[in-house]
DNA sequence: CCAATTATCTGACTAGAGTCAGAGATATGG
DNA sequence: CCATATCTCTGACTCTAGTCAGATAATTGG
């Protein structure tokens, strides 16, 4: 059975199986667009959840969104109130017949979840369990998508700030921006080099930028990936797409450095074919300098 | 993090991104129930698809799907016409167009696919396939219904049919029901016995009996497994059900027989505590007896 | 042949989901 | 303080999905 017949197979059975998980909710005597709206309002911490916020989260129409609400309101299941900064902005919470009507969508969906591992053996429910993490883990990985992104934009910022961030907390000696060697936006912008970002849900969660030195190697910086996608592969992903980039700007061979503590970096580089080579640009925080002759 | 959870995280995941898949026959400018009918008819044998077969696969209502199948008709992509022998019987057929427009519904769910296993590197992508088999498997064999059936019942009846086949093709020397031991569906009944029937999407996939003989110990026959749901662990679980039967009924022995040429069957005995002894019933197709002592 | 059954079709509904064009209130930058 | 932008709400829609009560035609068992 080819790759797209096998996909196929698990999407019927699982929609179906699953299908019924989501129309439990229906089963509360709620249209499906209400129960997950009460349930998105639930999961948002005690303040409440303004309501742009839900919006962009269920990607709803403002419209749809207000009459949802004002359904719930007429069931006395939520209050929504005008946020205190900006009364503008409505921030919607739970009431407690609110609260107790989702812990009972909770109940009842547990209920569902139980019908599918039931009436398994132990061995088959450990080993369903542990084939679904799998799936929900490498879909996540397909889901990241990476995009030449410009160095000034804000999601470039911040994936370098929580880059900056990360390496302050790692480093023995703690990180000083200001002690590493600057980079102008320009140099990470073609023709010069590029940058991309990889994104998850529209939320930068790695990035990776590139500087060409002319003929000599260019140059691989701000490799980072968001702590909660580790274990998705996504470095390696950067890593195979900046090569790329670097081969299609012209680069044939190219360099970075790195700091003792990145040891699951320092790994990666190994494993994907850079070789160890002397300090060759004498960044204050790099102990490793990696070359690679890219094919 | 518990089952439940991970079951829900694995839930939320799938969907998004296997909704979008569904969403794909949308994209075609059809409704999605007209697209899953088109594919649905397509799907069925050149002689084309009988109603009462779609509407029952589909669990459609039938003034709904005959509106359904008016639209695709007004649309050239379906011809409906009388079955040959029965003319109450509506038999749908695709056009050419309606081939063409199925296998372009084909193409844009493959694109979808190939977007979700393009980003992943060979090897990530082994592992989703080989993940996403076991939860379609398991999920399969979560899907089987075993209730108690009355031995007299269709779906009942079927199922020994389909075991004394199965019995013909692989004894060595055929087999000729007439020549087993009969025994009258009374047998199977509460209070003497009873008898378990399998089902997966509302066909019979399994079966076995249980015969109570007062103070004796009690007989299990008719043991039988789908070819087509083989490697489910539903044996294992008619074996489990029928031995939890047996001792609400009052037997705390079972016993049964069973012939050499059925390994896997003689395996799972053994694995379940089954403990051989010697013949108790002169079945004549026999090879081996068992015996266990229910806790 | 007649009554009951089976298979489909038609018309008349309801409900949920979602879209779109403003209106109204509040904030913000110059 | 004014023009502009932001956020939410209201009213008026459309579409799809699905239900239900007959009507109609063909078949079958006695």
């Amino acid at each position: 059975m080819d790759d797209i017949a096998r996909v196929r197979r698990f999407n019927r059975t699982v929609t179906e199986r699953i299908g019924a998980l989501d129309d439990g909710y229906l089963s509360r005597g709620r249209p499906l667009g209400q129960s997950r709206l009460l349930w998105e309002i639930g999961a948002s911490s005690g303040a409440g959840a303004e309501l742009r916020a839900l919006r962009e989260r269920l990607e709803l129409d403002s419209g749809y969104l207000s009459r949802q609400l004002r359904a719930l309101e007429a069931d006395g299941l939520v209050n929504v109130a005008p946020a205190p900064d900006d009364s503008r902005v409505r921030v919607a919470q739970l009431t407690p017949a609110g609260v107790a009507e989702r812990a009972e969508l909770d109940r009842s969906s547990d209920a569902l979840v139980g019908g599918i591992l039931g009436p398994l053996s132990d061995r088959q429910r450990e080993r369903l369990l542990a084939a679904m993490d799998d799936v929900e883990r490498l879909m996540t990985a397909s889901a990241v998508e990476v995009r030449v992104v410009d160095p000034a934009d804000a999601a470039a910022r911040r994936s370098v700030t929580a880059y900056f961030t990360e390496l302050a907390s790692r480093f023995d000696l703690g990180f000083d921006p200001t002690r590493t060697r600057q980079t102008p936006d320009d140099e990470f912008r073609e023709p010069n080099g590029t940058f991309l970002v990889a994104f998850l849900h529209g939320e930068p969660v790695g990035c990776v930028g590139l500087k060409l030195h002319g003929d000599e190697p260019a140059e691989i910086k701000r490799m980072w990936v968001a702590a909660s996608t580790r274990g998705l592969g996504l470095g390696s992903r950067l890593l195979r797409e900046i090569e790329a980039a670097a081969l299609r700007l012209g680069a044939t061979v190219v360099r970075l450095d790195t700091n003792r503590t990145l040891t699951e970096a320092i790994a990666m580089y190994r494993t994907h074919g850079y070789d160890e080579i002397p300090d060759f640009n004498g960044e204050p925080y790099a102990d490793f300098w990696f070359e690679k002759w890219l094919a």
